[in-house]
RNA sequence: GGUGCUAUCGUCUAGCGGUUAGGACAAAAGAUUCUCAAUCUUUAAACCGGGGUUCGAUUCCCCGUAGCACUACCA
């Protein structure tokens, strides 16, 4: 029945970094819009003044290049030649800031004001304030309109505007009607008018409308097909059908689609900053310095999560296709999408499972990549210079010893450590454990063994010093523990072989040296 | 308080009237290895309660309960 090219929108408000639930509800937009080769807008919702956050919308749109989510429409980060990040409006349907729109809002709410589907009100926060006090559980509505100080029941409303008055705009919601309001995931939802408020759509104070109206005219306005946002939205729905159906635009209002929220993972409710704070994990996307309050707040891309990671760990939050996959590349979210397989319940926010995407992501890369993506890290600890001499290939392969243990680049280092430099000290623990009385006399010897063997490679040091262990009569166990604490300094690391081939003889036998000479 | 939405292992979920209720994360145990991890195997773990409808309900309907959301001149 609608033939209309799929068109989406994200519409974030620059109130801050953006909520990882902004986050998945800009993926499954994007996601939708992908599939139906559509267009994915990003509007930026600033029409509450007080509220605007420096800096927020540049964060908004640079989050949602690093996580891969394109922008068709609208604003957009570009990326420039010295890597920073500058916004671009692209399309024909704007501006994309509301605030700029200010013009194109106030023509629609003339329109209602002239089919009287809405009115002039002149009450001052205070009076409102006092109507609450007076009468308990409020709504500014067909019960009470006759009661206030609005253009209804003082008939002299254009001239009190003409004289500066400061006004609002409210929509006249007419009582006892059920609204139907049909959601994509959650099938038809009846609400009836009565409980609906006469909704402020336009304030006289910064010339803005509010979201609901500024949210309609835009949305239609730019031939939005489906709306896909939070729960939270699901309540104001039927006012926005209301607002669809006051203009005349029912005939292509778009499709809704509200989404479960995201909550916490402790207890109950919306997942919220401080619940990252408290718990110990990022709940936005990238770091984000506050101007406004000067708090920061760490972000998945800092705490070292590939954006892939991110994805797909969002995805499933709240969507699963029937069968039992579990890794999803964009691609293939793209193509198996689907709203209709949206869960309706909302999702407590599992950051282990997030840990353990990165795990799966981190060993799908090369160790080239690995290494190349380590080497900040390894430049911070054992200098460039060092960096440099040892060489990348050589810093691939290590990495590939160690990454199946590690979720994260950053874990790289307390796994591989000790095979860039010769332990300090030895762990007490391990030392306890696997460094026994025989174990300097077994050393000694074990070194004599070393110095004679010609051949370094993996399999040749197997095929001597085991049996050599063997033909002591020592136990292998203690052997080689004590061997490996010479090595690595504790009772850790990959398989000893693969230790002494990236250490080599000399250093090898240094090593071996030296912690007898320390631990004699 | 009102209105709406929701309800399967601790968590994310599969299931779309008949199943030993499946998978993954987390947990536990075992195997393996020179160690620690990883890995592999195994185990434990759920249909909120009550009524219907039906030959038969986790599944459909109603009620209750619980959770969540909304209830601003915020989005």
């Amino acid at each position: 029945m609608d033939e209309r090219r799929v068109r989406v929108r994200f519409a974030p408000s620059p109130t801050g970094a953006l909520h990882i639930g902004g986050v998945r509800t800009a993926l499954y937009n994007y996601l939708f819009a992908r599939q139906h080769d559509g267009d994915m807008l990003l509007r930026i919702e600033d029409t509450d003044s007080t509220r605007f956050v420096p800096g927020a919308e540049e964060y908004i749109l640079e989050a949602l290049h690093w996580l891969g989510i394109e922008i068709d429409e609208g604003l957009r980060a570009k990326k420039t030649k010295d890597g920073k990040i500058e916004i671009e409006s692209v399309g024909t349907h704007g501006p994309y800031r509301q605030s700029e729109r200010r013009d194109i809002y106030w023509k629609y709410v003339e329109y209602l004001l002239e089919h009287h589907l809405a009115y002039l009100a002149f009450d001052t926060p205070e009076q409102l304030e006092a109507k609450r006090k007076e009468i308990p559980n409020f709504q500014y509505d067909a019960t009470t309109r006759g009661l206030m100080d609005n253009s209804l029941t003082c008939l002299n409303g254009k001239e009190r505007v003409k004289n500066g008055e400061p006004f609002v705009v409210r929509f006249l919601v007419e009582p006892d009607e059920d609204i139907v309001v049909h959601d994509l995931i959650r099938g038809d939802v009846t609400i009836n008018s009565n409980i609906l408020d006469d909704k402020v759509l336009y304030k006289s104070s910064d010339r803005l409308p509010t979201y609901h109206l500024a949210n309609i005219v835009d949305d239609h306005l730019m031939e939005i097909t489906h709306v896909i946002r939070g729960e939270e939205w699901l309540p104001s729905a039927p006012l926005h059908v209301l607002l669809y159906r006051a203009f005349g635009w029912e005939d292509t209002m778009p499709q809704f689609a509200h989404l479960p929220l995201l909550l916490k993972p402790d207890g109950n409710g919306k997942l919220s900053k401080r619940d990252g704070d408290r718990l110990g994990f990022p709940v936005f996307p990238l770091e984000f310095h506050n101007p406004k309050d000067g708090s920061v707040s760490s972000g998945y891309r800092e705490s070292g999560y590939y954006p892939e990671a991110v994805i797909n760990f969002l995805a499933l939050l709240g969507w699963h296709v029937s069968g039992d996959q579990e890794l999803f590349s964009m691609g293939e979210l793209i193509a198996q999408f689907s709203l209709e397989r949206v869960s309706k319940s909302g999702a407590k926010f599992d950051y282990e499972k997030g840990k353990w995407f990165n795990h799966q992501y981190l060993q799908m890369r090369s160790n080239e990549q690995l290494a190349e993506e380590f080497r900040p890290i390894l430049v911070e600890k054992i200098g460039e210079k060092a960096v440099k001499n040892i060489g990348q290939e050589k810093v691939a392969k290590i990495v590939g010893l160690v990454k199946e243990r590690v979720s994260f680049v950053s874990e790289l280092w307390e796994q591989c450590n000790f095979l860039f430099v010769a332990p300090e000290e030895y762990d007490e623990k391990s030392l306890k454990k696997r460094w026994k009385e025989d174990s300097p006399k077994h050393m000694k010897e074990l070194l004599a063994v070393l110095k004679a063997q010609k051949n370094w490679s993996y399999e040749a040091l197997d095929a001597t010093v085991l049996p050599w262990i063997e033909a002591q009569g020592y136990g292998l166990g203690i052997v080689m523990n004590a061997f490996r604490i010479c090595l690595v300094g504790a009772a850790r690391g990959p398989h000893i072989w693969d230790i002494t081939g990236v250490l080599g003889k000399d250093e090898t036998i240094r090593r071996v040296e030296t912690a007898l000479r320390k631990l004699q």
